[in-house]
DNA sequence: GAAATTACTGGAACACGTTCTCACTAAATC
DNA sequence: GATTTAGTGAGAACGTGTTCCAGTAATTTC
């Protein structure tokens, strides 16, 4: 019972070659740019694979669905985004930290609206073959929300540890369909930001009295 | 200068007859029984144009676009619901109302897993035809969230009646994160509705204790 | 180095969303 | 009642996501 099994993907066989590396990273390069041009409508199959120079059934073995190839690209794009956050200097109170990562996030977002549109898009389609790389992307908003502690982290324990993981879980969420305001129903990048300010000064409503 | 302009949809040319009244009803109940019945993807204009027994051409005549039929879909749906709740003997605390009303909509989204995932798959794109009922379906939950202080509001004024929108909006956002991740990343429902009580308890942190 | 396996190309093919055309019907206007 | 007008039915047509297939190139295995 040999079957042919001509393997949909091609991650699952075996480890990439140095041109199969390079092809899937121009892929997703493609897709990126393509975002960032025209939005998820902007990201055709078609012209992701002329960009990346390769035939059109190819980018089907390297991705399931122009979801999986969008949720690989968010994937990517929250992460450095991450990286970047994680080397800023921010304000020392938890609280302010939150809100300057927070709005730090929907400022990049709106400046790159047309790419987080398809980005978000991406990360919220009910599509399971993109799963790995949704979970990528919402483990990413989970360790920006987690930087706001991250320095005092070590010091908790116990029932203080487990407020702050679920004002990340919580915030993460409000984070995430904020991002949907922001690119699916065309609100300001201030009224979101304002969203961000509110959700963390009703979470920290006494630790640090805001400016308000 | 007269142009033909063959009116892209009809709500705009007048009121509609009572024929045409029936027609949508029938294309709005189609499509959601479609949704119920196998999701997003199963909604295919060429099926709901049959089953409302109209030529697939009509269907545009009513709706743009299929996000938009969705979106009417995903506003009487959540409108009903919400007018279901609003009937509902509630817990007398403001926290626990809260917590109730939004584990009873998660429970209620669980139970039409397929439908729900259709539902904010189309009221979570970015589809400007679709954006007045969208904004319904915001609306909607807004409606819901206010139900928990709805009592108490008359009394209210100034910073407690402001504070009090602003949790209703937060938890808005993550009441919508959360069916995103009940639908689109299989989250189970105990995990979403622990989700909304953790939120909830986040907000209302000292008012009233809640047995943790 | 030859054989066998695997990957890539190019293009056809299918399903679906959407638009368009045209003939036909029903309703409004004269 | 005749004429115009808007709405509908039926189906062709186009773009896009996805699959399939036959031929070719590259890589692994012997």
């Amino acid at each position: 019972m040999a079957e042919p099994r001509t393997s949909s993907t091609i991650t699952l066989t075996r480890s990439l070659t140095r041109d199969q590396q390079a092809r899937r990273e121009r892929l997703v390069r493609a897709a990126c740019d393509l975002a960032l041009e025209g939005g998820y409508a902007a990201v055709t199959m078609h012209d992701v694979a002329d960009r990346a120079g390769v035939a059109r059934a190819t980018v089907y073995r390297y991705f399931t669905s122009k979801n999986h190839l969008l949720s690989e690209v968010s994937a990517l794009w929250i992460g450095e985004l991450a990286d970047e956050l994680a080397a800023r200097p921010l304000p020392v109170d938890p609280a302010g930290r939150l809100a300057a990562l927070l709005c730090r996030i929907v400022e990049v977002s709106a400046e790159n609206r047309l790419l987080t549109e398809a980005v978000v898009q991406a990360a919220t389609a009910p599509d399971p073959s993109a799963g790995q790389s949704q979970e990528t992307f919402h483990q990413s908003i989970h360790r920006i929300t987690g930087l706001a502690f991250g320095e005092t982290a070590d010091r908790e324990d116990g029932a203080d540890a487990e407020r702050r993981r679920d004002i990340e879980t919580v915030l993460g969420h409000v984070l995430l369909s904020g991002l949907v305001s922001l690119t699916a129903r065309g609100r300001a990048l201030d009224e979101v930001q304002n969203l961000m300010r509110t959700a963390v000064r009703l979470f920290v409503p006494l630790d640090v009295p805001l400016d308000t």
